[in-house]
DNA sequence: CTTTAAATATAGAAAAATTTATAGATGCAC
DNA sequence: GTGCATCTATAAATTTTTCTATATTTAAAG
């Protein structure tokens, strides 16, 4: 009579992604064995919860009428999971940290070496997005941000600004007369983002204003574009304590006024006392102040 | 990383009857498959939840902090599985009716007959129990009720008054002076409540009170107490329109203004436009009117 | 002190669910 | 059109889970 909550899980992953394949994908299982659950759960409730069709599942209206309740499930899920992490009292365990591209591929893990040597009994994972991972749903137990966490429920610490800077590769600014205001970088090639409109907003403010088409190079990835610049390409935005540990980079009107970033870290306040958790972001904050203290020679 | 749903579930029945035997009962699983979940969940999560003792297990405090997670999870999938049942248009399926003895014993299974010859794809369950299902929890579907329902999100017609009299065997009465007031009644033997006090309210208002004790067979079970007094034990309440079914059941004090019992049927409101739930709802309604219509010449 | 009832724990057998592999269908790019 | 990528559907093999049966512990009753 009463529905299995497994089935439950499944319904509500695959109304999410529109089709069993991604739901299987995102539940860590096969996409028969989704297929199936989807069968049995409409069979059982004798309701026809999803069209198939040619372009994946769809939802029918009815169906749609439960997405609802099993997303209440999901959350009440989530909950569980983060106060049970929350409760765990040995040092042992994983835990899971999401940060930007630079901090996740090229900080991050320099700087947590001599916290795992010391504490061997504690696994790490890093999950590198740009896309803010969701400490509410536990996609990870320790954020670290670029701005100040906004979500309820979060312990957030600011741990120091991280100043920007135009940088380029020395090779490229060599032919090229030296630049003293804004509008004379206009000579250069230029490195910026895709999607992202935040830098066009701050060249607005700096009253020289950049359209979209006066980057040559445009790119989401902020690992790319440092790539990019070291590389000689062109002129972009960087954090200047990063740039500086390639000495072939040199940086353009280092007096340019740029809004500095600011570093946050945060976790969930349920796992806030979590032995584990405590001892990542105390080694964190006190670490992160000094982010390029230890730093390879070549990369 | 994710904790498993049916596991969730499990603990919560295991915290809620404080055994693994009584959970799997509840379940429908078997004991060592209940122990089993824990000690999976314990592990996954790595907090000790139980304390496994001499009288079966008791939740940690750590583990008691999960309890109203879960629950909010069993919420949710109760409200699922109504909105569910509700969006169900086929008429076939079961039918869940939970009533009180005498509805549940005597009236629905021969009041049912019609219905369920003309419509043979129904099929119908029948919970007799006093305490009153939840139909929020989908215990049943449809609820026949000696009071008017308070829930939230319920559905509730009031079919009719029941009015209750004084009953006893003629037997019994024969011995005896015939009664003319509720005072004189105390020359006969009474059958009452157990547990439950109304009775005894009831005489107190009439200005005649009785104490527990006055009462020399007391149960709970209105069914074995229409079965005392049909066997001349002793004098009892009962239905007018049910104790008038057997001719050698004669009723005492008719002029007594005892109180009427009101009936009610009563859906929740997410499965009210299933075919199969109005079709019964408006059956009962109907049917209900005169619930001593079709009775057995013998019992 | 022994018995009884009810609980948890354990091991091997049975059942069920999952996965892998494959087929068939459909839209999209060239 | 042809090839490619993506989706759902199906069948057999494997893994996992569950159940049955039994042992063990413990509290309460005689």
């Amino acid at each position: 009579m009463a529905t299995s909550w497994e089935f439950i899980k499944t319904f509500y992953a695959v109304a999410e992604t529109g089709s069993l394949s991604a739901a299987a994908r995102q539940l860590g299982l096969s996409q028969p064995t989704v297929g199936r659950h989807i069968d049995l759960l409409e069979q059982a409730l004798n309701v026809p919860l999803f069209r198939r069709g040619r372009e994946g599942m769809a939802l029918t209206d009815r169906g749609a009428e439960l997405v609802d309740s099993a997303s209440q499930m999901l959350a009440a899920a989530h909950d569980f999971d983060r106060r049970a992490a929350g409760l765990s009292q040995t040092l042992s365990g994983v835990i899971r940290i999401t940060a930007n591209e630079i901090f996740g591929a090229l900080v991050l893990p320099r700087l947590l070496t001599p916290l795992m040597d010391a504490n061997p009994e504690i696994e790490v994972e890093i999950d590198v997005s740009n896309a803010a991972a969701n400490l509410l749903r536990r996609d990870a137990d320790i954020a670290v941000r670029m701005f100040r966490p906004s979500q309820v429920d979060l312990v957030a610490r600011k741990v120091r600004d991280i100043p920007l800077g135009l940088f380029a590769h020395c090779d490229h600014i060599a032919g090229r007369p030296m630049p003293e205001t804004l509008e004379d970088l206009r000579a250069f090639r230029f490195i910026g983002m895709d999607r992202d409109p935040s830098l066009i907003r701050a060249t607005e403010m700096l009253g020289t204003p950049f359209a979209r088409s006066d980057f040559a190079l445009r790119c989401d990835s902020i690992l790319s574009q440092f790539t990019a610049i070291r590389s000689g390409l062109g002129v972009g935005v960087t954090h200047v304590g990063i740039a500086r540990q390639w000495p072939d980079v040199v940086q353009v009107l280092p007096d340019l006024p740029l809004p500095a970033l600011e570093l946050w870290i945060a976790c969930h306040a349920d796992i806030r006392y979590n032995p584990r958790v405590r001892l990542v972001m105390d080694f964190l904050a006190t670490a992160l102040r000094d982010p390029y203290r230890v730093w390879p020679e070549t990369l």
